[in-house]
DNA sequence: ATTTGTGCAAATCGTTTGCATCTGA
DNA sequence: TCAGATGCAAACGATTTGCACAAAT
């Protein structure tokens, strides 16, 4: 068949990040990068590829997610009590997070970055910077 | 017995909060609250409790950890990984997040305030800002 | 006396791992 | 061929919960 066209995009990804473009990382780098910027859980994924009838277990969900994270193809985004989500979105940003629906949304300029933080002790590096405003629905 | 002066201010604190001072609520704010600022995990708290001869245990620790925070005597702070710390710092500040050591440490004046965000959605309001800073020792 | 807190152990949740089996280059 | 990938189920670690007992008002 040809698939080739349109997981064009997601075997040039995976090559890129030293992957093997099988089945299963081909479906997932399709529903992660042919459709903007996500924000995604490992559950959330899951059952996204099984509604696309890709046959992919959660554990290999979890180990795609974190190849991609590591070859920089995506950010990982921790929060209080909700699983990890990962985004598709490169460039430094922060999160919105509404707690109450527990939703992402990117905040495009936080006016947070190296340039406002202190410079960090000697010997260290700043690997990465989150920011993350928790937002809640107004309580009347 | 005179645990009164000892304790005094974990007193008031619990009062303030709302919560009965019971002894172990005491020891652990006496812990929390008597020695500067802090950051703990619930365990590194469970066990300071138990080299200072307070037997409480972690489904305890935990319960109070998480009233004082609702009370607003502490803040939670959420990383990659490692588990939950708690803040005895209420004034905003971000983090550095020394990923190697697992440890924290307050970053001052980052100037990060809810004037720099952009306001939040209509309907939501900002809860809580988190700022975290990750950092590494430089590799050579 | 009543309410509230505590301890324990079991349960839960998200995530990771071990290992036998498959699959792509 | 055969290193690398996958699936399953079991293991995990942090946190929460249910419930009988204990302590504070």
């Amino acid at each position: 068949m040809e698939i080739t066209e349109t997981y064009a995009r997601a075997h040039e990804l995976l090559k890129k990040a030293g992957l093997r473009p099988t089945r299963q990382r081909l479906g997932l780098a399709h529903l992660l990068f042919d459709q903007g910027n996500r924000h995604v859980t490992a559950e959330a994924l899951h059952s996204e590829a099984g509604k696309a009838s890709l046959s992919v277990s959660l554990a290999t969900v979890y180990n795609t997610l974190h190849q991609l994270t590591e070859a920089g193809l995506l950010n990982q985004v921790n929060l209080e009590g909700a699983s990890t989500y990962f985004d598709t979105n490169l460039e430094p940003h922060g999160h919105f997070y509404f707690i109450d629906r527990q939703q992402l949304m990117d905040v495009p300029a936080p006016g947070i970055d190296k340039s406002v933080l202190p410079a960090p002790p000697d010997g260290t590096e700043i690997s990465r910077v989150d920011v993350i405003v928790t937002v809640r629905d107004v309580r009347k």
